[in-house]
DNA sequence: TTCATGAGTGAGTGCTTACTCATTTTAGAA
DNA sequence: TTCTAAAATGAGTAAGCACTCACTCATGAA
């Protein structure tokens, strides 16, 4: 019943118990939610007797906090921060339309490896504030100033064009977010069938625009 | 407990009791999530006996689709695609920022008016295939040939250049989403003062693009 | 007035749940 | 090996759940 794989979680500073425990809430909330996840389903997944997760987690619902801070700390310190740092320092010479297109294409695989996961904690954030909160801690303090600094990188060397970096961050991550749903939710209805087009276009319609502008555009 | 007010569902093909339990099952689950919330608690919302809800639905799964396909009805049918039905066909001397800003007010406008309802929604879509199919299916057959037909007719009108309209309309819907998202749920660390201003600078950032034509933006 | 009908009721039912705790197992020191 | 303390266990428990059903009562026809 209990596998040993990709442990996303397990940690030095919780033990394995602690992990496995971790591990298995996350594969079943990502299964079925929060509400609709049993105790016994969660010790039984992990190899475990029901009553280990109450040594470990006071309440069922301190469990679902203790796995997002968990998750949200290794996101950000580990897995989704560093590859992007490391992208946005080496843009030396490369034009912003690549720059963006290999940003894109990371997080879209960034959000699409945990992507069982991400629905988790999209709908349980959707509806609870303290869910939100431990998440926007971790973007506020780090996620926030990155790209922000970034974009302002990009304008002072003439890139793109003067704008508030708050902006043009959400217009990013709102084409890249519904292209991960369109693809992952939606695929039956509007399926996509070569992305590699599908982000070339979205990237050449943020940098460029709507607008006509050889007709001036009224 | 019971109230009467604002019922967006008693339609004409549904009876008295029937509306007043899905307006109820309505509120609750916006607040609390479908799996969290007790059919005694819609009963009492709905100031009705507890029994008489599965006279009406044979099962409390059964009482979430339907008050999903009444409001992905009511919604397209009476309440979502009229309005929008209408400001697309006004679009003769109009710059394209203007229409573009009168339907994301429209939008958000009507997407904030019913957002406690909104978040259920995308809450039990992110994690349930059947109720996309039930969402989605409305999309399909009006939304999207409505707003792809705009798209084309724009084009043809030389109010915005050649492009695909399926990613035009993912890049605005992205940014109008986000907006809503950001206003409704992250207003603390993230608040929006002018919201007017902010959506002018949106559309102008989609209208034009990120790219700074005048260095050529390597 | 009498009766038939079916909408409405809410206490009851059996099942599931999160959580407990007396007991067993394990691990390491003496 | 023996002892000890902590870790792990899983049957048990009280609460809560969706759902049922024997019953009430309003309505309207005869």
């Amino acid at each position: 019943m209990h596998e040993q794989d990709d442990a996303l979680l397990d940690e030095g500073n919780l033990n394995e118990k602690e992990g496995r425990i971790l591990d298995a809430a996350c594969k079943i909330f990502a299964l079925k939610g929060f509400s609709a996840t049993t105790t016994n389903e969660i010790a039984k997944e992990a190899g475990i007797a029901e009553g280990t997760i109450f040594r470990y987690f006071k309440t069922k619902k301190h469990l679902l906090h203790g796995l997002l801070k968990q998750l949200v700390h290794i996101m950000a310190d580990r897995i989704a921060i560093p590859p992007i740092e490391k992208i946005l320092s080496q843009t030396q010479g490369k034009a912003i339309k690549d720059i963006l297109k290999e940003v894109m294409i990371d997080r879209m695989a960034l959000v699409e490896k945990h992507f069982p996961l991400a629905k988790v904690v999209l709908s349980e954030a959707m509806l609870h504030q303290d869910i939100r909160d431990i998440i926007l801690g971790k973007i506020t303090d780090r996620v926030m100033p990155l790209m922000g600094d970034f974009i302002d990188r990009m304008v002072l060397e003439g890139k793109i064009r003067p704008m508030k970096s708050h902006i043009a961050l959400r217009c990013f991550v709102g084409n890249t977010l519904l292209l991960v749903v369109q693809r992952q939710l939606l695929k039956d209805k509007f399926p996509i069938e070569d992305i590699e087009q599908e982000i070339d276009e979205t990237i050449d319609l943020m940098l460029y625009g709507f607008a006509n502008r050889e007709k001036g555009g009224i």
